[in-house]
DNA sequence: AAAACTAGTTTGTATCACAAACTAGTTTAT
DNA sequence: ATAAACTAGTTTGTGATACAAACTAGTTTT
């Protein structure tokens, strides 16, 4: 039968976005980051980072610690279960897509 | 190295958008259709799929072709060269994008 | 001739991404 | 000592966007 199109748009729009889905790929990869390294490596800048960060909070896939590095702030991020299985989804989501796509 | 997470932010927002994603899909299998055959493929409003088609035209990844069956006004729609060039390469996209979360 | 249907478009709302400006404190230079 | 510059972010303002409800224009059915 003709592949079901309309699924495509069943999609979690919270990793859908592409700053939010590099921010989730580099923590699901190294465990741990801080705010400058996810800020590098990703070439966002700090209140784009900042608020994505935060909406991935709110959405319990990443954990952030806010601590000191001697008298320096620093904010550690984690990907957190929840987010590790989103992100397992979103794979699954684009490898579909790819399916459907191929026709 | 380490994968250019970067790069992930790199894409075409007009086909990444899950919404344009099936119609240009949709447009891509079927080399035409009208806009009722759209509207239940894709599952869209009629007024989201109006103005979703209307942003392809104007980035002339789709050609609309306003007609009449008999006296009732009839819209076709057809993915142009363009419009197949940015598919193909969104599905690019989409495999690089799998290669960097395989880690 | 009213009701319902076809085929869309326009409009209003709410969300969102983004960067500039700001906050709070620390280190360095004069 | 104190001003300048830097670290590490957060808040705010703006412009774009997705979406559905309401509307337009005409046709067919009852």
């Amino acid at each position: 039968m003709s592949p079901d199109f309309s699924a495509m748009a069943d999609v979690d729009r919270l990793i859908h976005e592409p700053a939010r889905l590099m921010i989730v790929t580099v923590l699901n990869t190294v465990e741990e980051a801080d705010f400058l390294y996810l800020l590098h490596a990703t070439g966002l800048t700090k209140g784009n980072l900042s608020a994505h960060l935060s909406k991935l909070e709110d959405a319990n896939y990443v954990e952030i610690e806010k601590t000191y590095r001697g008298k320096i702030p620093q904010t550690l991020l984690r990907i957190t279960p929840v987010g590790r299985k989103a992100f397992d989804g979103y794979r699954d989501y684009l490898k579909k897509m790819l399916r459907t796509m191929e026709g």
